[in-house]
RNA sequence: GCGAGAGUGGCGGAAUUGGCAGACGCACUGGACUUAGGAUCCAGCGGGCAACCGUGAGGGUUCAAGUCCCUCCUCUCGCACCA
């Protein structure tokens, strides 16, 4: 009897699916348990990167159902995006032909790896049946005014005549055809993400079952500040310029202003006080530079007198207003109050063209001096020269000025965030229709519900110049108006197709759900999703989206939850030859041949075994080999006793026995403990892996003498079961299939998780450790319930100890129980 | 620059709360079986002849430090003119 994988894991897999194993319902008398690993885009074929996500996902899943959860663990096709319109520029293919026969293929490849996926949920964000829904969920947001349309600066690439997200910007080149990325204002549909700002933050601080990293990385993305807004009046008018700055204790030392070329202002400045033809010179200049280059470190901070001047409230000093290319106009109020001794950047500015400094601020312990600092002091320290606050500490200050300012009415309290809004127009074809109309009398109309979906409509083949590809179909982008049935016409942009990523974890609760998104008694049932697991690379984009998505959904009334994750993991990449596989480095392991040579429970054992989940995974081919063997070696192991241990009932019970049967069980028990604690409080594999490996060592070392077989075997038979069932999350159909050997009824995969006895698990002997002067110098074995003076007078008598200690005086003595003795002589 | 994480044999990686450093696997060496072995099985495997020395470097706390504290070095990732 040899093992044939091949044979095994199409044996087992088709079982699996006649039976429906993993099928669920909203089972109502066991816990439930929501596993999803993050769903692919169907580009092809899977690579080594899904093979671990999935893998990882598809032993929590089957262990959790072996713990008697009801486990939901869906699979699904992130279906829309750029490669399948590429695919069809190069190929002429249609999309939706080459993004199907991607999913057909990529779904036999997953079903040949044995995940427990209940496959009869299975989503394709590209059907009709998903996108309508998304439709809807637009059409309420723009009423409920948290989709909009506005004109926005955009990522545009000239020479592919399309705009570009920024994910799809790469240093500031375009990512298909290599060129600079200009920038062009559009007009674009948002979804107000920044209405939610606050409660994204806020939900950081309490979502313990997420790596602290991705939650920083949020918070950084969220990028809070808080200080205030301030008013400058605008000498000699009675207009005002709002600042915003985090620093309103440093007002004091505000020398200058600096304002976004952009900003509507500086033109108009320039034009009043007569400098309009240089102003405008370097305001083109500045616009034509790349934003990459001009929010990089390396521009220079540079700008422009605009030959106005505003009044410091707070000291009457006249300030020259300049435009200056380091100010986004995009963020806060697109200007800034310039205070060249306490913020680096208007320290340059100051000394290049050559603008007072005033130190505000003094630090303890040393006394700045405007011409000898070489650099501005950015940290907490005493307000000087800043008239009545003189004498207070910075941070007082902050609190002491904004309550000034707001009693004067020369400004307010403030609080901004870097996050923008999100841009979801993308001129694509292969994407969801925006669905709304444009009326020449109505304006902005969004498409009826009862017309919903907009579908996509068939298209002979794509423009590869760029562009939308909708709006050159006339038939799609003539229509009438829903509200005045007059002459409209459509939105030819569609949905950016991380929308469709944002809520697909809702449509699998019920997938097949006619009169709604989703169902909702299946919603409440099965959310919120209890593990999550996927790549790091998405710890702000989906991962927030997703967020802010159910919170605008439970606002809609759609949900009750706050959040969709309670737990994250973020797996390591796959690394071959130091690098991460890529087809660009060569170094690409295709997991079809991996299967092909070993089957798919080697490549699974492979994956778990060579690192924890969270660490990056070095690929090893002998490392395959190293699974693949150890598959073998279990394999005969139980082929061996199979007759011996078929008809005989295990043993059970807290009962030893004695001899072998003894020490059989005491291994059983040990190993169930250990790779239970393993997988139970940190997923991690790898060690749970080895455990199995030193039972299976133990196993097939052992010798049973003639005569003892009958006391034996009900001790080796719940050995066996044991490990099957312990392995039958990672490497499932073998385990099946030895199951099956030994003549135990029904699915491995359905059997209550091993449990143990700690009695059992706990060893009858322990091994001391004796330490003398902090180094070992003995070992000793005793019994487990040796007392602490058993063990002092074993210690004693013993010759090592006897010949360090001699007769030597014993200053200190320490017992740990159980683990060693510590003595200390002269 | 800021933030986070990591440095352990030839390699991947183990070491509850400070308590035998190197589990398990790979590679390697020797042996067995064999016409053969790139299959399988058995044994060995951090360095050093040894006393001893060894977890990035140097200090410290402790009976005891990979683990705690201080200083430093290296690497990886994220952010980086956000006022």
């Amino acid at each position: 009897m040899k093992y044939n994988p091949w044979q095994i894991e199409e044996k087992w897999q088709r079982k699996w699916e006649e039976d429906g194993v993993f099928r669920v319902t909203e089972d109502r008398t066991k816990p439930k348990y929501y596993c999803l690993e993050m769903f692919p885009y169907p580009s092809g074929r899977i690579h080594m990167g899904h093979v671990r996500n999935y893998t990882i996902g598809d032993v929590i899943s089957r262990y959790k159902m072996m713990r008697g959860y009801n486990v939901l663990h869906p699979m699904g096709w992130d279906a829309f995006g750029l490669p399948a319109e590429n695919a069809a520029i190069q190929q002429g293919e249609h999309p939706a032909r080459w993004t199907y026969s991607n999913i057909e293929y990529m779904r036999k490849q997953l079903k040949r790896m044995g995940f427990s996926y209940d496959w009869t949920r299975e989503i394709a964000t590209c059907a009709p049946e998903y996108y309508k829904w998304e439709q809807k969920f637009f059409i309420e947001m723009f009423r409920k005014g948290l989709a909009y349309r506005k004109k926005a600066l955009l990522n545009w690439c000239p020479t592919c005549q399309t705009v570009l997200a920024n994910e799809q910007v790469e240093a500031g080149k375009c990512w298909r055809c290599d060129s600079d990325v200009t920038t062009k204002e559009m007009e674009q549909w948002f979804l107000k993400i920044t209405e939610y700002a606050e409660e994204l933050l806020d939900f950081t601080y309490r979502m313990e079952g997420w790596p602290e990293k991705v939650l920083i990385m949020q918070r950084n993305w969220i990028g809070k500040s808080t200080g205030a807004e301030i008013d400058f009046p605008l000498e000699g008018s009675d207009e005002k310029i709002r600042v915003f700055t985090t620093r309103p204790d440093t007002v004091f030392g505000a020398t200058f202003m600096s304002i976004a070329p952009e900003h509507p202002l500086t033109l108009e400045l320039a034009r009043r006080f007569g400098k309009e033809e240089e102003v405008k010179k370097f305001v083109d200049r500045v616009l034509l530079q790349d934003r990459f280059y001009r929010t990089s470190e390396e521009a220079e901070k540079e700008g422009v007198f605009t030959g106005a001047y505003c009044i410091n409230p707070f000291t009457g000093r006249r300030m020259p207003i300049f435009a200056a290319n380091f100010v986004l106009y995009e963020y806060g109020t697109g200007a800034v109050m310039a205070v060249p001794a306490h913020d680096q950047r208007d320290f340059e500015f100051a000394r290049k063209y050559g603008l007072p400094i005033i130190v505000v601020i003094q630090p303890e312990g040393e006394e700045l001096h405007p011409e000898s600092m070489e650099r501005a002091y950015e940290d907490p320290g005493v307000m000087v020269q800043s008239g009545e606050f003189t004498g207070l500490p910075s941070e007082e200050g902050k609190e002491a000025i904004i309550r000034y300012l707001e009693e004067k009415g020369w400004g307010k309290r403030s609080v901004n965030y870097r996050l923008r809004d999100w841009g979801i127009s993308r001129q694509r074809y292969w994407g969801a229709p925006i669905p709304v109309v444009y009326c020449e009398k109505c304006g902005t109309v969004p498409v009826p519900e009862e017309e919903l979906p907009v579908l996509l409509p068939e298209v002979e083949e794509i423009n590869p110049e760029g562009g939308s590809p909708l709006a050159k179909i006339e038939e799609f982008v003539n229509t009438s108006c829903p509200d005045c049935g007059g002459k409209a016409r459509r939105e030819t942009d569609t949905m950016d197709t991380f929308v469709e990523s944002s809520w697909y974890f809702l449509r699998y609760c019920s997938p097949h759900c006619e009169t709604g998104p989703f169902d909702r008694e299946s919603i409440d049932y099965w959310m919120p999703v209890d593990q999550y697991i996927g790549g790091i690379e998405h710890a702000v984009l989906h991962l927030l989206y997703s967020r802010f998505f159910v919170k605008v959904l439970r606002d809609l009334g759609y949900v009750s939850i706050d959040e969709p994750f309670d737990n994250l993991l973020t797996q390591g990449m796959v690394i071959k030859d130091g690098a991460k596989m890529s087809k660009s480095k060569g170094n690409v392991v295709d997991p079809e041949h991996l299967i092909q040579k070993y089957g798919a429970d080697t490549a699974r054992l492979f994956t778990l075994f060579a690192a924890p989940p969270e660490k990056d995974l070095d690929w090893s081919d002998q490392g395959v080999e190293g699974a693949s063997r150890f598959i073998n070696r279990m394999f005969n192991l139980v082929a061996r006793y199979r007759e011996m241990v078929r008809g005989v009932p295990p043993s059970t019970g807290k009962d030893e026995g004695e001899g072998l049967a003894r020490e059989i069980r005491h291994w059983t028990h040990r190993t169930i403990k250990r790779v239970t604690r393993e997988i139970d409080t940190r997923f991690h594999f790898n060690t749970a892996i080895a455990a199995a490996m030193e039972f299976v060592n133990f196993l097939s070392k052992l010798q049973i003498p003639d005569g003892e077989s009958e006391r034996v075997t009900p001790a080796l038979k719940e050995a066996f079961r044991s490990l099957i069932l312990l392995m039958t999350p990672f490497i499932p159909h073998v385990c099946e299939e030895l199951w099956e050997m030994i003549g135990e009824e029904g699915y491995a995969s359905l059997q209550p998780w091993p449990e143990f006895y700690e009695e059992l698990a706990a060893s009858e002997k322990f091994l001391l450790v004796v330490q003398i002067n902090g180094k070992v110098r003995s070992r000793l074995e005793m019994d487990a319930d040796a007392g602490e003076e058993e063990v002092k007078e074993a210690v004693l008598a013993d010759r090592r100890v006897k010949e360090y200690v001699g007769g030597k005086e014993i200053k200190k003595w320490v017992y740990v129980p159980k683990k060693l003795v510590s003595i200390v002589v002269s």
